[in-house]
DNA sequence: CTATTTCATTAATTCTGTTCATGGATGGTT
DNA sequence: AACCATCCATGAACAGAATTAATGAAATAG
């Protein structure tokens, strides 16, 4: 059978040209290399040196093993240093699980610094998973999850990374505009655009309508924010979101973002991770990373 | 250090989806690969497995050492396979040493039909040797030398593998053509083309003009075969050549093949080769092939 | 709940690889 | 030519690694 270690007796030897000095190479006795290569030949079943005095010379069979020798070993090298990567933790795929629709802007922001920290991990965002965010991230779907409502579970650990607003984006000309806050009642009369999730996820209704026990006029979802706040600003409704996302986007287009209630709407994102993941530097590095990453960097420019 | 055991262990263990199907596939007791898996892990510093219950998935750094696995070993089973041939003389590149200039037809009728015997095997003939025919054969750098000249060195041997008869070509309106047989005075008056070897290696100076003490009127080198008969046929001098081959320009060109001398000039040809290549299948059934080749086959249609 | 399967662990054993000691061969030097 | 310094091969002894056997604990299927 064909051993790393005979590649690398041949190409010692071929290198050095002498058995002596490929032994003093690889760290061995003179005679434990002419042993091996002696096992070797043997086992291959042909010559593969020829001895000529006391030069070595390969033969067509030794030249052969060279060639693969030089071939195979590198990639054998590479490897070592690639699993001596992941075994420091330095290498992988960070794979993220979102439970936060509008989350997906604050993660792009962090992603970015921390893709070139850490060049040699890759990162992977799924924004569906079979059993929900903690059970993908207990059945090693996803490494980690940002998600509003941490949920204790044996193996799991939740941290929270920012609080934020959740705030209501109307037209710069709208009636509401210029009012210190909007109450639920004031919804009554509008279309309400919100990302396409159930109900009882969106904010705007659970901590918001529902408790007034209001519905807005009527209610269209939206895939992405671009266009959703297009759409605002054009009149064709009103909707929910962190402040620090409708903020930049009061600079570009004319919106106003107005406070929901007397007292706001107060939300907090957290990250989620497997216990067993407390020694994954770079998992626990993004986690240090989005903590760090307070509201004033979120709102600067991308 | 990464083995070639430890790949072949972790593709065994993922194909199979348990530790014990793997050591039935592998030849091992259970007890003997969980040692290894563990052993493997240790050096490797990090986990190639999660064990879930009874079930085993691997980690990120598993997948990747799979990878490396299904890439490498097919590599290594390749090379085995190629050594194997090496080892059983399947497999190798003939390297042809030519000694004689017009022999190289001969030998291309050889070559084609051996290429289609032996398809792993190479052949690759050369003209220019370092040291001439035997040191070359000595010194490895070719493996069979076409000779006319056997000469025996300690360690080679050397095997007749045709007769054949030296003639003289003149063109069919020449005065000569009609004679039984030419002699050296004859040629007193004719120009002589020959190959660019030195004079002591033409037969017709050796073995004819030279034991006459005559020299030719003039003398020219011409490199190829073709274009010295197409000169020959235009009058421009007379060339001489094994009777197999210039019989096989007489049937294209108005030219005619003459003895020289009442007896003719015999020639044989000899294949040498290293003892040490005994035992090498492909070198001897190529001198097997050669042997077998008369004169019949080589008057052929090509 | 029980029978069966699967994996991990310890201790014993077998094997492989390595070294030590030595001798023959080669090639350069005086 | 004789000598010496190297170089490689070999056999016996040794050490360490891989493998097995025996056993126990955990998990799954019936």
């Amino acid at each position: 059978m064909l051993e790393r270690n005979h590649l690398r007796v041949i190409q010692a030897v071929d290198h050095h040209g002498s058995v002596t000095a490929a032994a003093k190479q690889l760290h061995l006795t003179q005679s434990a290399l002419s042993h091996t290569m002696r096992k070797l030949e043997l086992s291959a079943g042909t010559a593969i040196w020829l001895r000529e005095g006391r030069r070595l010379r390969l033969t067509q069979a030794g030249e052969f093993l060279l060639d693969v020798a030089n071939r195979l070993l590198p990639q054998l090298e590479h490897a070592e240093a690639k699993l001596r990567q992941f075994a420091e933790g330095e290498r992988g795929t960070l794979r993220i699980g979102m439970e936060c629709h509008p989350c997906y802007q604050w993660l792009l922001k962090i992603v970015s610094p921390f893709l070139a920290a850490w060049p040699d991990v890759d990162v992977d965002v799924k924004q569906k998973f079979q059993f929900g965010g903690l059970g993908a991230l207990q059945d090693f779907e996803i490494d980690l999850l940002v998600t509003p409502d941490p949920f204790y579970r044996p193996g799991l650990v939740f941290e929270p990374v920012f609080d934020y607003e959740q705030v209501l984006v109307v037209p710069a000309d709208h009636a509401l505009a210029t009012r210190e806050h909007v109450t639920a009642q004031d919804l009554r009369t509008e279309t309400l655009l919100t990302y396409p999730v159930a109900l009882d996820r969106l904010d705007v209704y659970t901590r918001f309508l529902n408790p007034a026990a209001v519905a807005p006029r009527s209610h269209k979802s939206i895939e992405t924010t671009d266009i959703m706040l297009q759409m605002v600003a054009g009149g064709r409704g009103v909707a929910a979101l962190p402040r620090w996302l409708a903020e930049e986007y009061c600079q570009k287009l004319p919106l106003v973002a107005l406070r929901m209630g007397p007292q706001g709407v107060d939300k907090q994102i957290f990250l989620g991770s497997r216990e067993s993941d407390g020694d994954t530097e770079y998992l626990q590095a993004f986690i240090r990373l989005a903590r760090s990453f307070d509201l004033t960097d979120a709102n600067g420019p991308a």
